[in-house]
DNA sequence: GCAATACTGTATGGCAGCGTACAGTATGTG
DNA sequence: CACATACTGTACGCTGCCATACAGTATTGC
């Protein structure tokens, strides 16, 4: 609790939260990309198989929401991962507007090699930080995503806040996995 | 293993450190965005400007440091922020290959604006959150920084430290404003 | 039945940022 | 002095994402 304030000349006092917060985040998907290399996938790429292989066949308006990208952006990921196949798109019986996109054996094998891969990076960045630190991390950040929420919606651009409707402060985080 | 999908609690449980970071990041970005709107201004411009305008002309790499992103990107947001006569490049005396990016009289009155900007969002955000919690995320966030930057560093890719050496753990964050 | 409305996935254009390569300038070394 | 090396800003192509517009399909109302 001693000099986080290592400000003085340095950091611009304006917009540090978005600045902090932005640069975390870039250096979070750098992290996670070159720790993916190997297996020649995308932060975006990885998340998707992820979960795929965890909750089974999703439509693609469900994965761009859960991951937080467009409709129009997952379908290229699609794209790709099938190009591999990694993933299939089957029809869905009842629903002849949607694809389920389903993760194949060779997608199975991938996804674990990501979780390990995950696990092993989220534990070096753990390293340092109380299990109490991590939660309040994950609580203060679950707040500032309502407080963003709200603040965005207060600028009444109706087009944001639809998108945003579907992320809703979802994801926990960091602390409790284990 | 499969239907553990309650609707309240479906977040994916990999890596949900980036995904809350990359979405509260992404939040960030569009709140920002929104409020700039009016002044016509992008998050990445009202930064520059901002900095420029309290401390002073500085040459473009610099700026590039400061602000997170590279050399190539700095010149095109100065072009357009040259552009509107926002800023204006200068030569710099005892050195011929740089500019010094000044901020002009339009820009000072734009960038007062944007500072209110920014003190009205960022009393939004703070809302719910005590000063020790704001200071707590401060803390997590440089730690997690160090630990990303050793983490990414250890992936021995060596095109990415440099990138990285520039940033380094500058912004504190959030905390202590006032 | 049929029209109106809502939803899904795709195509397109645009934007911001990166990485590389390059020319101009500084700086160091012999 | 000449030369090699390092640094600055710019140009180019690339990637990932968004927003919009669109066609195909479902759903609802009458």
């Amino acid at each position: 609790m001693s000099n986080l304030t290592t400000h003085e000349l340095d950091s611009p006092p304006w917009l540090r939260v978005e600045s902090t917060l932005m640069a975390t985040a870039r250096l979070v998907r750098v992290a996670y990309d070159s720790r993916l290399a190997p297996l020649d996938l995308n932060l975006t790429q990885a998340s998707m198989l992820g979960y795929v292989n965890e909750f089974g066949a999703t439509t693609q308006t469900d994965l761009a929401d859960h991951l937080g990208i467009g409709r129009a952006a997952i379908g290229s990921v699609i794209d790709r991962l099938q190009a591999r196949g990694l993933v299939e798109r089957q029809p869905k019986p009842d629903d002849r507007r949607v694809w389920l996109v389903a993760i194949t054996p060779a997608g199975v094998t991938l996804a674990e090699q990501i979780n390990e891969v995950d696990q092993v990076l989220r534990a070096e960045l753990r390293h340092g930080l109380g299990r109490e630190e991590r939660q309040a991390l994950a609580w203060v950040m679950t707040r500032l995503q309502q407080n963003l929420a709200t603040a965005i919606a207060k600028t009444s651009d109706p087009t944001v806040s639809t998108t945003l409707s579907t992320q809703h402060l979802s994801t926990p985080s960091i602390g409790e996995t284990q």
